[in-house]
DNA sequence: GAGGTGACTGCGA
DNA sequence: CTCGCAGCCACCT
């Protein structure tokens, strides 16, 4: 297919991130075949928000499980808050278990 | 057309 | 263990 924008692509994947889960920004940019520009995802987010466009960005957050974008939300709360209110913990802008509810597209959604 | 930026990641000291 | 540096690539001004 032919991919309009980079951001595009990201939107999807991150639509994709099931209730409760969390993934990384290199997960993603991995998924994508960009693994080396991880922080195009992160520009895709604060994009994203800016542009209305309803994707969860507060359940992508960087590869240690931390909420390094909350700030750009809202209130630097809303994500943290969000997050919580998905059943998970967060403790010092950081995601407990976060192994556990760590969410791979390139496992999950399989590339085949 | 060129330069600067960034919600990252991995490696080294 | 904690802090710092370099690489990376698409988007924005």
């Amino acid at each position: 297919m032919q991919p309009s924008t980079f951001y595009q692509d990201v939107y999807e994947v991150v639509k994709l991130i099931p209730f409760g889960r969390a993934t990384s920004y290199g997960a993603i940019a991995a998924y994508l075949g960009t693994k080396g520009s991880s922080r195009l995802v992160g520009y895709a987010m604060n994009n994203s928000i800016k542009t209305e466009t309803g994707i969860p960005a507060h359940r992508v957050v960087n590869r240690n499980g931390l909420l390094t974008g909350k700030f750009h939300f809202g209130t630097a709360n809303e994500m943290q808050q969000r997050l919580e209110n998905e059943g998970l913990t967060i403790i010092d802008n950081q995601i407990q278990n976060f192994k556990t509810i760590f969410w791979d597209p390139t496992i999950e959604l399989d590339i085949s």
